[in-house]
Order: structure tokens, then C-alpha cells, then sequence
DNA sequence: ATGAAAGCGCTAACAG
DNA sequence: CTGTTAGCGCTTTCAT
């Protein structure tokens, strides 16, 4: 309940070394000079009491909380891990806590912010499921111009939100244009992400623009959901299958509806490559480990954590900054699920 | 730089609705009666001017952070996620912030904690790869008394820590058993997780003692690496199967094992369960999803996270509460990997 | 180079 | 029921 009544302050320090508060915190800071003995003198006493600076209070005196705000969605799997430890990484570099949120599945409506202004230097924002006018109301909660970075997701015209986006288009492109030019396919399915995620339409349109410059024709009956979920996907290619749907390759938005793919696929014993030919999205932990490996879109998931962090930091130091966003280049990595024989 | 420049404070507010500071703040925290007229206006107040308080100020006045801090291990995967949405639901729905740390992996000596008593009321520590007399220093540096509640931990003798752990003797030991008893599999390989690691000791404890009550004699060549790593087991069976060693049937110390032991298994074209029955432990995201679906020991992931926070809580508000560790249950979950028919 | 003192925005006695 | 007034522990002018 009083958790800090056996701390001591810095005022304790101040009194153990003989000197004032201000020397002290001009020793801890180094905001000022102070002669070599004091400050050995304060050094010792800090170490003699073990003390440690309260956070609130010195929020509170420098009107900033050196702590960067992190938004979640309730949903998602390994995905997360990697750009955590980014973030994190990059945070407690600059010398910046890290407060997470996560946003309830349920909930449509965003609660009174747990995350903000009143506890944060800036918000780093998972949007994957926000609407645009959700990402708005986020925006006009918070005082203008409060730093606000958007991850996998294009911020709203004139909302003054950075970002730091995938290259989802060129990826897509590549790996679709690998299985056509190299491995000779010619009918191939779409297993697509949640409606209106920006990501999985991004690489629908990297899938169409391959088709397209390849002469291949568009079949809109090959578009199946997948909604980056291994079930999903795995009852979306059963069901093309049953359709009688014919098709020598199939391009997942995620690594995860590629996993759901290929389990249907050997439930109903097509042979992966040589029957259907089969690539993924974002390189998870887990790609290399299907059977067969799995040829997918490396998305640099850590480097995005860290390069939002610094965008945002970017922001809360000069907030004059313009927006900016980071588009992060991703690159095919063939394994074998595409029928290449190298690599794992 | 400036964070909260442009922002109401409770003064703005007391202003607003021709009334004192305290009683805003009466009204804000519900501390004391106050009239539904004067309530209403600055309620109305509040509203008008977006008011909402600051951590800083607020924390610093009531000589508290309402702060969860949470310590991460650096490695992991999929397997965080479920515990970190239990424990930031459970931590929001009782009022405290989530401030959350990574453990960088190379590092082993801790840093001077970015999580503490300085900026937390209490710390949750995920304590996979820390020593003993790691957690001992971390104790020590906290002020006496200092909540903190240990995750899949047993707390050190006299540490005052709490902790959450789960059932794993008599999980593993359910889930050989049923090998044994259904199955009727005699040598079984353990693929055990990282040495020294509490939760793959205490199922290889669970995994001995089934064999010995059923009579089966323990062979200490069928004990490999695991790792809690989908390379390291695969190549572990990989080499068990190279070294001319026989058995029917695997128990892996985790999922991510077992998942790596089906591709060593399947790439020696070996039938599961048929020729090698399978099972794992933690029924994490996946084992549903491999190809047979496992068969694994389910523990309550999400909820650890929500009784650790109970537990943290309980003595942040309590501190004469006596250290408390709670053991959560665990029960099998019957798929087709270790030969049954039913369920998926 | 150092100290005195005025806050930062809020809460919590204490009066009334 | 409401207002006055000390702080909470630290930073930061402003003097010296």
C-alpha cells in the first residue's frame, strides 16, 4: 500500500553526501557540471542507500513520462513475439518504458483510453483490426499532435499519425511471379486475410498484378478466405476441393493459412509441390518447419518493432517532424512447398 | 518535449464547475460524498474539457504506481501471447497499468532494473531462464516486501515471493500413462525441455514415475534434447532413429517438441501413431493443427496470467499476506496422435 | 560549481 | 457536503 515509505529520496542522498537535492539530481542527470569530488561524493551515497529515482515524481517535475504506449489486439499468435522484443529493445534503448494495452476482441467501441496522453510520450498502434474511423476518434482523443505511429497500416489523410508499413505488393508479386515463371504454374488460388485488411489486400493486388503481367487470367472463384487463421484456411481449400475447383498452386496472405492449406491438402492426399504448388506470407517461426518447408515472403517483423519505436521517438523529440512512414522491403525465401529443391 | 502543455488540468476542471480541486477529485475517485448537483457539474466539466488526470501527478499523490511490472525471457514464441492477454486483462480490470520488461538473452547479469519498486507496485516475472540466485539478486534490490509473484516458478526458500505453477507430475504422468494403458506402448522416448528448466524436470519426474508404476523400466538413452524448440527435437529423433534406437511411442516436455519430432518421424517415413505413438504438453495453438492432431497435456495458459495477477494484487493491497503458490491443474487431451480415434 | 526555492498536477488530511 | 492547505519526490530557474 505505501510502497515507497521505505525508499529513500533524493533528499536522503542529498543529506548522506552534504550537498543539496539540485546537486543531486544535477550528478544523476548530468544536466549540469558538478565538481569532481561532490559528484564521487553523491555517486556513493546513491549506492550506500540503493537509491533509485521514483518515476512518478520525476515524470511529474519534467512533464513527460518517458514512457512509450503500446496497443494490441486481443487476437494474434507467435506473431506478435518478435516485434515485441522489438519494441521493447528499442524502447529501453532510448531510455523509454513500454506500457502495453490490449484492445478486447469484443469491444467495438474503444474504451476510455487506458493508453494516452495523460501516461504516455506517444502510443505505438497494432491496427490490424481498427477501422479508419476508429484510428480517427484515436487520434482526436488525444491533444494535437500527440505521436501516434501506426504498424502494418497507411494512416488516415491528414491524420498526422506516422507508420511503418510492408512491402506486401512486391512480395506478393515476387513470390506469385516465381511459381508461375519457374515452376510453370498456371491456376492459382488466393487465400486471402480478413476483409479489408490492409495487408492481405495489398498482396491480393501484388497476386493480381503477377497474374496479369504473366498473361494468367483472374478467377475470382479462387479467392478463398483464410483470414490468417490455420482453420480457416484449412476449411477453405477442403471446400475448393469439393467444389471440384481445379488449380496447381495456391499463394496464402500468411504463413498460417499456408499451414491450414497444406493440412488439408495431405488430408485429401495432393501431393505438395508436385501436385499443388504452395507459398506463404511473413516467414513465421514456424514456415521452415512444415513439411515441406515452406517457400514464403520474408517480412522483417523484429526490424518493424524497432523502426516504429524509432519514428516514434523521432516524433516526441521534435514534434515539428513531419509524418513519415517506413515501408519495410520483404523478399521471397524459397524452401520446397513452391517445388524448388534446395534450401529448407 | 512538452507532453501535457496543452492540457486541462484539475484546476481547469475545479474552474469550470465553481468548485475546489478536492471536490473534483472527490468526484473522480468516488472518495467521498459529494451532491449529485455539484457532481453533475463537474462531471459535465470534465467531459467538456477532456480531462483525464495524470498518472504522474496522481501516482506520486497517492504514493503508489498502479503499475504491473512484467519480466519477459527474450526467446519464445506463440506460447507468451495467451498469458500476456490474461495477465494485461486481469491487471486492467483491477486499475493498474502493464509496464512490461524483456530479459535480453546474451545478458546474465540483470541490469539495473528498468522494472522496480520505483516505478511499480509489484512485478510478475516469467522466470524461465533465471538462476536461483538470479531471483535471490532480484529480491535483494527491491525494497523488503516488494511484491513479486513468480510465473511456472517454485520461489526460492524464505523469498517472500509468490508464485503460479502448474500441475506437471501428474500432467506427464497422465499422459504416459494413457501410452501405456490404452496403447500399450513399452519404450518411450522423452524428449526433455531445457536442462535444469522446472516444468521439463518436473514431467520427466511425472513421465518416470507412470513407467515405474506400469512396471516399464526407464532407459536413460531414450532421454534427448528437446529444448522447447521445434529444431532441437526434430534433430534429437532424428538421431535417436539414426542410432538404431527402438521405441513406440514419444513424450515430449512441450508441443514445440513434439511438432519437431513428427517431422523427424515423418521424414524417416514413419507412420504416427501407428508405428510411434505421440504425445505432448502445454495443447498450445498448434497441436490441433499437426498432422495427426495432438495428443498433449492442456495447461490453462491464459488463466496463469489472470491467478498471477491475483495473486500480485492480493499482496500489493495485503502486504502481511503470507507468500502463497498456487498449483494449476492440468488434464490430457485426447487427439489421434497417440493412436485413439476420437476427437481432433 | 552549488544552494534555495518554486513548482509539476494531484490527493488527503483537516476544518468548517 | 465542500474548501484550504500541505505535501508526494523530483527538476529547474535564479541567485550567489
Amino acid at each position: 500500500m505505501y510502497a515507497q515509505h521505505s525508499h529513500a529520496t533524493i533528499a536522503d542522498v542529498a543529506a548522506r553526501a552534504g550537498v543539496s537535492t539540485a546537486t543531486v539530481s544535477r550528478v544523476l542527470n548530468r544536466t549540469a557540471a558538478v565538481s569532481a569530488g561532490t559528484a564521487a561524493r553523491v555517486q556513493q551515497a546513491v549506492t550506500e542507500l540503493g537509491f533509485v529515482p521514483q518515476a512518478a515524481a520525476r515524470n511529474l517535475a519534467r512533464r513527460k513520462s518517458s514512457t512509450l504506449g503500446l496497443l494490441l489486439p486481443a487476437v494474434g499468435t507467435d506473431f506478435f513475439y518478435p516485434i515485441l522484443r522489438g519494441i521493447e529493445a528499442a524502447a529501453r534503448q532510448a531510455g523509454f518504458d513500454l506500457l502495453i494495452g490490449i484492445q478486447p476482441a469484443q469491444r467495438r467501441r474503444l474504451e476510455p483510453a487506458p493508453l494516452g496522453d495523460h501516461n504516455t510520450d506517444g502510443l505505438l498502434v497494432f491496427a490490424g483490426e481498427l477501422t479508419e474511423s476508429e484510428l480517427k476518434t484515436l487520434g482526436e482523443r488525444a491533444r494535437p499532435g500527440f505521436p501516434i505511429v501506426l504498424l502494418y497500416r497507411t494512416p488516415p489523410q491528414d491524420s498526422g499519425f506516422s507508420a511503418v508499413v510492408l512491402e506486401n505488393r512486391n512480395g506478393a508479386y515476387q513470390a506469385v511471379e516465381h511459381l508461375v515463371t519457374v515452376h510453370g504454374r498456371q491456376k492459382i488460388a488466393f487465400l486471402r486475410g480478413p476483409l479489408g485488411n490492409q495487408d492481405s489486400e495489398q498482396r491480393m493486388e501484388g497476386f493480381r498484378q503477377a497474374l496479369a503481367t504473366h498473361g494468367l487470367s483472374f478467377d475470382p472463384q479462387l479467392v478463398v478466405a483464410g483470414n490468417y487463421s490455420v482453420a480457416v484456411a484449412a476449411q477453405s481449400v477442403s471446400g475448393l476441393l469439393k467444389d471440384g475447383a481445379t488449380f496447381d498452386a495456391i499463394f496464402a496472405a500468411d504463413d498460417d493459412s499456408a499451414s491450414g492449406a497444406l493440412t488439408a491438402l495431405k488430408a485429401a492426399a495432393i501431393h505438395v509441390p508436385e501436385q499443388v504448388a504452395l507459398a506463404g506470407f511473413d516467414d513465421s517461426f514456424m514456415a521452415s518447419y512444415l513439411d515441406p518447408p515452406l517457400t514464403t515472403v520474408r517480412a522483417p517483423t523484429e526490424q518493424l518493432g524497432r523502426e516504429a519505436v524509432r519514428l516514434l521517438i523521432r516524433s516526441i523529440h521534435d514534434r515539428a517532424s513531419e509524418p513519415q512512414i517506413t515501408l519495410l522491403p520483404t523478399h521471397l525465401v524459397i524452401r520446397r512447398s513452391c517445388g524448388c529443391e534446395n534450401g529448407r
